[in-house]
DNA sequence: TCCAATGGATAGTCAAACTATCTAAAAGTA
DNA sequence: TACTTTTAGATAGTTTGACTATCCATTGGA
């Protein structure tokens, strides 16, 4: 395959396929001449790869890099490279630990998660998450404890053991680590789309005006 | 309150509030002078709601411009205003739509969504990324329907029913809307972090090799 | 033969979210 | 009152990320 052939089979521009390829998330096709190399399949694969991380699961370019060195390394477990995908969160801007309530914050939210008897590195990105987001709350007048997050730590802990449970164990590495951060990345897209619509749903139950223009939602 | 203290107070940069005051995010203060104007608490308050969406919710300033509009239009009920907070999906791109394949995709969550019995507008952010994610896990080799989304429905579902229970429906309507608009946002972000702990979590129970990186983490 | 396509290098674009500078005037301070 | 600081408002500049476009010296294919 040439790469307008790939261009034209992926939908990706021949001029991002060269991003791509300068940036390192794509490897070069095999070189045939000087200024002429052939791809097959599984650049196309790759490529695919590449656009369901940065387009579905929103990670940057350099996020993506890292993930995709991580499942081409053999010397890492599927483990590790969950590990990866979990602390490419897109957020985590470390918006407390500034003052003395975020500080708090952070300590609660550490508190928290060290009691779900979850091992998570000191310095998971989740964890600054979960001091923002506490954070926030109380800035915005509300007196909550870590223990507003119970509830989504049972859904959460139900939730990953039942999708790491279809991921199996015995497969060849290179398909349960594909596996293992497709279901990741792109699950939670999903999870966040339908919690929305479900929010919708419901909250035209308990709040919706007959005639507002919510009507026409 | 001038600017300076309530930079000082909100922690965040004169210019920026500039910024935000430019961008309508944040109402003027309190003409006093030519050149002077003075801030109240609801100023503060304002800005760390800002913070909030923007910081820990991911909304652009744009969203968030629209968010506020909504809180701030009386006219609006709750439900219209957690309208606008669906509507502002991070993402869906509408990736779906330009193949056939794309198309197809489309046609499956659409149906996938209907088949929930929830009403969702034909053209809800939330239907496309759930075709996005269908388009990407077909084009990386998994056959499968939209059934795979059900799981998460049924959890969406619970979860939405469990959220909107905590909003009293008889509060003043300042009070509920930002209760809601809050809890659509920062819990969605608590969701996403918890459940890649729990990811990590169960990881290391199925994949964990005693030697690798993993160990430390 | 000769024009379109290619690899590789370099430069340019665009949007988003700030950040900085400037100006005239009002405020605080000695 | 003289002087330094702060302010609102306007305008311009910066930084980052993700591409997108040009150039050039080959090649490949009609």
């Amino acid at each position: 395959m040439k790469v307008s052939e790939l261009s034209r089979a992926s939908g990706i521009s021949v001029a991002t396929i060269k991003f791509y390829l300068r940036e390192g998330l794509l490897p070069a096709g095999d070189p045939t001449a000087a200024n002429q190399a052939s791809y097959g399949p599984a650049h196309l694969h790759r490529l695919r790869l590449i656009r369901t991380l940065t387009h579905v699961g929103n990670l940057s370019v350099v996020q993506t890099r890292a993930a995709l060195a991580a499942i081409d390394d053999p010397a890492l477990s599927t483990h590790d490279i969950l590990g990866v995908a979990i602390d490419a969160l897109p957020h985590a801007l470390e918006r407390a630990d500034a003052s003395e309530d975020g500080a708090q914050a952070r300590r609660d939210a550490d508190e928290f998660v060290d009691s779900l008897g979850w091992q998570a590195s000191p310095g998971a990105p989740a964890r600054a998450v979960l001091a923002d987001a506490l954070l926030a709350l109380r800035q915005l007048g509300r007196e909550v404890g870590p223990d507003v997050f119970a509830p989504y730590a049972d859904l959460a802990d139900a939730l990953a053991a039942q999708e790491l449970a279809t991921i199996p164990a015995d497969a060849p590495r290179d398909e349960t680590v594909e596996a293992a951060v497709i279901g990741t990345v792109v699950f939670e897209a999903v999870l966040v789309a339908l919690r929305r619509l479900a929010h919708g749903h419901h909250s035209a139950q308990r709040f919706a005006t007959p005639n507002g223009p919510a009507a026409s939602r």
